[in-house]
DNA sequence: TACATTACTGACCCACTGGTCAGTATCTGC
DNA sequence: GCAGATACTGACCAGTGGGTCAGTAATGTA
């Protein structure tokens, strides 16, 4: 008794074979994460995302109508959990903005390098050609905001007197793409070979911030707030006297 | 005659539909490096490589015994022209530490941006998963040649006074990260959407090796060379006074 | 013209996989 | 127990694309 034949005019009580709300998609969802971080959308199976997810292809195909349309929800789902998170950072911190900066870009960027979101970059970067509709999402949803966070803690540092006056639209760039490059390495050529250095984003995101920050502040017009620097260890051995 | 099939025991003179030398493949390689980039390994037909390139498929199967060892042919050919020109440069330029820095990686970096290499960036950030010698090939022909290189420059200026006791390892991925992240977006989502501020890689390279560049050299240890900034224009307008 | 070598072609084969759907299992209320 | 809704399954279909190879064209060259 299949179900699906409605007997008159309108569906009233027939499932119709529709979609399941919102039950077992996460599983499914993190399991087109991992397998297409690692094989790519093209060289993945549906029926391997079913499999890893613990059900069937059938199943799979009564959540997402398409592989294309959980290509999207993978990304959706990762994207908006970390912008989330993101927004919550910047609400909960204060201080100067040099302090502002190292400490709000530091633990993000150290949240996600650890998190499994932290693949989507990969993903994003590997599938926008083939899903142009991906781009327009991404970027409205992840980068303008993204930027514009951090531009306005440079634009106020300017303001202040506290940073020069650089084109801040480079600097955003100069304080975030290496960490955005960081997370793509973790999935892309990290997974292959030991990846030194890399490997160890702490020591990196640190020192990266520090010289990026000492960049920008003003020479010597206000004093340079003392670098807060939890030692990163071998390096700068506070050549900079006291 | 060919002169690989010793005339002994099997066919002495059949061709047994070996291999061509080096002619044909450059149209080859190219039209495979564009789609490779653009749509993915496995999205993209052989056909259509073959198509682009002007012949059959047949013929591309001449050259290359199987789709995967065209993808590392075009690795291969695209990656160790670029080194090339990298040692080129490297061979020419002379002068003070942070003004090696500054020319060498801006010159280098605005040329590959502008080359087909670049979109090899996103290919093997892509495919490596799939095809792990691809890292190793990767890691040692480019990774670590181009690393040492900057490197060194960066430890001399540290013996020679000229830069604080920095992490250099983390201080090489400060400098370089950044722009094969500039790479990678031009061949991903700069395809899609308009890339404001990115597509302008001069201002972008220029401002971030002067930030970088700022944040390494000592504070006031030895007098900082003036900056030979060829005015970044907007960027830092001489608020150090004279 | 006859023969040989090289360069190239594209129809064909077949393994593979996205997507479908008739059918089964489980659950609920009565 | 049974009726009906819900949750899931996996055999099946059709299109696709990697790789092959018998054959054709072009180029010698005698």
């Amino acid at each position: 008794m299949p179900p699906n034949s409605v007997p008159s005019t309108a569906a009233a009580h027939s499932p119709v074979r529709q979609r399941r709300k919102e039950a077992r998609p996460l599983e499914l969802l993190d399991a087109a994460l991992t397998l297409f971080v690692q094989k790519g959308f093209a060289a993945t199976r549906i029926e391997e995302v079913a499999e890893r997810a613990g059900v069937s292809k059938g199943t799979l195909y009564l959540y997402y109508p398409s592989k294309e349309e959980l290509l999207k929800a993978v990304i959706r789902e990762y994207l908006s959990n970390q912008i989330e998170a993101g927004a919550e950072q910047v609400r909960l911190h204060v201080g100067s903005n040099a302090d502002l900066l190292r400490t709000l870009l530091c633990d993000w960027w150290l949240g996600v390098f650890d998190s499994p979101a932290a693949g989507v970059f990969k993903l994003v970067i590997t599938e926008v050609r083939s899903f142009p509709e991906i781009a327009s999402y991404y970027s409205s949803a992840v980068i303008e905001p993204g930027s514009q966070l951090v531009a306005n803690i440079l634009e106020r540092g300017i303001a202040d007197g506290e940073f020069r006056e650089v084109n801040v639209e480079a600097a955003v760039h100069s304080l975030v793409l290496p960490m955005v490059m960081l997370c793509v390495h973790k999935h892309s050529l990290g997974a292959c070979v030991p990846m030194d250095a890399l490997m160890q984003p702490e020591v990196f995101v640190r020192q990266h911030m520090e010289l990026i920050i000492t960049g920008l502040l003003k020479p010597s017009g206000t004093v340079p707030p003392p670098p807060h620097t939890k030692s990163t260890r071998s390096a700068r051995k506070s050549a900079a006297s006291t």
